[in-house]
RNA sequence: GUCCCUGUAGCUCAACGGAUAGAGCACAGGUUUCCUAAACCUGAGAUAUAGGUCCGAUUCCUAUCAGGGACACCA
């Protein structure tokens, strides 16, 4: 794109890797660069070299040092209506490197609902496997849902003493939370329901016929809650594989372990790895026998590249999982398992209660995801009906869906991941300013402008540029290749959302500055074309991040 | 104690080592005979502290302070 062409120019002519940005004042060009000022070269003669490139209207130099490009119209007017004719693919240019990722997100616990504190992986995660793919990638997507461990043993060591099957078919999630719940607090009085608990586990894990059954059972409330969730949030998770799955790996693993002496068992009989460059061990096998964690994720691993032949398995996993996870990395190294730079740990900060504090299932204080989107739902469906009464019922409804959950999302992917987020049902539930809705309703507005023009895509669309604002639309929008490209690189998916609500707000002002269907002539050829053009955008983009684009709201 | 993340406007957040630090919410005011006012325009308002590196620091480094989190037989 741009972008790339023009850093591809100063590298001929200096030799050096460029950095070319967008700067925001537009008094200083649609892009510029400091490699002047970074490589001690005289601006002036790279500007030399360039100013009668036709790529450009005008190359300026500016002090302290920086280049400015102002790129000419005619070349906008071509890339843009390559983009009209060829739909946003144009932006998908093949990665210099091509790599299959294997994406783990959402990944949520067995017998607890999903609540907003899995909102963030989720999300997060869903977008970046839809952005890595636009950019070229191949990508494998996957939850890895904690259906295995001693909690479990906890579950059914509760179940065995309260548990009412007639509630719990009723109510299965909550009933089984509340038994959670209720065990945990009996356990901190009573320290022998931990021993219990851990029995319970291990005669699960030595397939003891009514402890499966009931782990069955319960494993499958779970995951049909779970999709009811997921299918509302428009997230599609490939491949569901459970730890309970690397089961029978485990004890394999952990011999050849100890036979190829990485492994040491203790004085106490539990099995640990010394982690080059870590102070603190890693144990792959409890001294009583049981596996923990690690071990199944190590089994993975191992499982993810061989299947897949991953070249890269991404963690979308919050931040208090580093010190976790950058173990496990190292105890994979150590085994000869995956190297380390294959191992990537896409870190994101808390959703935290407006009392900024942690939600955490034993103290209750969990919010189910389920209630939050019904709420978003209910909040988009005011709206709808008061703005728009003469709509069908079901199409409002359908708009209404669109709306609140693309808020919830977006509240979520608009905030770059590493900081800890506050919890706020109205800022979440934001349908105006910075938010989902304020892109989605531009698209609509576009739409409905298209609607009435009745335009269709013609072979040989026309494109003139006449104001100021149609040049400023075509630069944003023809950057969308290089701001995916960053958003899918970094992962950061934040900048992708700050990128449409900056299209969504020039169009804005677009739209409101100069007129579209009663323009004349070539104008309005002209405008309509661009209207198509940055509505795929925003479309596209909108769609990358996981959120739908309704024609009309 | 060690390690990870964060500290920007009243609140919630942006900012790729660059140019006058951007938004949204809230607040004050304005725009509708004109393609959807979920919009647009105007106003006021901020880089935790102290050093350092650099032509240039919100950004990098060091220390301090503050918030959140993690530190082997939970996940």
């Amino acid at each position: 794109m741009i972008r790339d062409k023009i850093k591809k120019l100063l590298k001929e002519i200096t030799g050096k890797e460029a950095k070319v940005e967008h700067p925001e004042d537009t008094r200083h060009g649609d892009y510029s660069t400091n490699i002047a000022m970074r490589t001690g070269l005289d601006a002036k003669e790279i500007v030399k070299k360039i100013e009668n490139n036709p790529m450009f209207e005008k190359v300026e130099v500016a002090p302290p040092g920086f280049i400015n490009f102002w790129i000419d119209k005619k070349e906008l007017e071509r890339l843009f209506l390559e983009l009209i004719e060829r739909g946003p693919k144009i932006f998908q240019k093949k990665p210099e490197k091509k790599e299959t990722i294997v994406i783990e997100y959402s990944s949520p616990n067995i017998a607890k609902p999903l609540g907003v504190h899995h909102l963030r992986s989720t999300i997060i995660g869903q977008a970046l496997v839809n952005i890595l793919r636009f950019i070229g990638h191949k990508v494998v997507s996957l939850s890895f849902p904690g259906d295995w461990g001693t909690q479990f043993g906890f579950l059914i060591a509760a179940f065995k003493r309260w548990g009412n099957r007639e509630k719990l078919r009723r109510n299965p999630i909550p009933e089984m939370l509340d038994l959670y719940v209720r065990f945990s607090q009996a356990a901190k009085k009573d320290p022998k329901l931990i021993e219990e608990g851990r029995e319970e586990f291990k005669k699960l894990e030595e397939g003891d016929r009514e402890n499966r059954k009931i782990w069955k059972w319960f494993l499958e409330e779970s995951l049909e809650d779970f999709n009811q969730v997921y299918k509302l949030l428009g997230v599609k998770i490939e491949h569901t594989i459970g730890e309970s799955f690397y089961e029978p790996e485990l004890k394999p693993l952990v011999k050849d372990a100890l036979k190829r002496d990485v492994a040491k068992r203790g004085r106490d009989g539990s099995i640990v790895i010394q982690i080059p460059g870590s102070p603190t061990p890693e144990i792959i096998q409890k001294s009583d026998g049981a596996t923990i964690y690690t071990t199944r994720e190590l089994a993975a691993i191992r499982h993810r590249l061989k299947k897949w032949r991953a070249t890269k398995i991404l963690y979308v996993a919050a931040n208090q999982q580093t010190f976790h996870l950058k173990q496990v990395f190292g105890t994979a190294q150590r085994l000869g398992i995956a190297k380390l730079e294959q191992l990537g740990h896409v870190k994101f900060g808390m959703m935290l209660t407006s009392g900024g504090k942690k939600f955490a299932t034993r103290e209750g204080r969990l919010i189910p995801l389920k209630e939050v989107l019904a709420e978003a739902i209910q909040r988009a469906k005011k709206i709808v009906d008061e703005l728009n009464p003469s709509l069908p019922e079901e199409l409002k409804e359908s708009i209404a869906r669109d709306v609140g959950v693309g808020a919830v999302k977006f509240f979520d992917l608009s905030h770059n991941r590493l900081v800890d987020i506050i919890f706020d049902w109205d800022k979440m539930l934001n349908l105006k300013g910075f938010s989902a809705p304020y892109i989605q309703y531009t698209h609509a507005r576009l739409s409905s402008i298209l609607r009435k023009a009745k335009f269709r895509n013609k072979r040989n669309p026309r494109l003139t540029i006449s104001h100021p604002l149609e040049k400023e639309i075509m630069v944003v929008v023809l950057r969308f290749g290089e701001i995916v490209r960053d958003a899918g690189e970094t992962y950061f998916p934040n900048k992708l959302a700050n990128y449409l609500y900056e299209l969504a707000n020039t169009l804005n002002v677009f739209y409101e500055t100069l007129p579209v269907l009663k323009a004349k002539n070539k104008e309005r050829e002209s405008r309509l074309n661009l209207v198509f053009g940055a509505k795929e955008i925003l479309k596209t983009g909108l769609n990358l991040l996981g959120i739908s684009a309704p024609e009309k709201m």
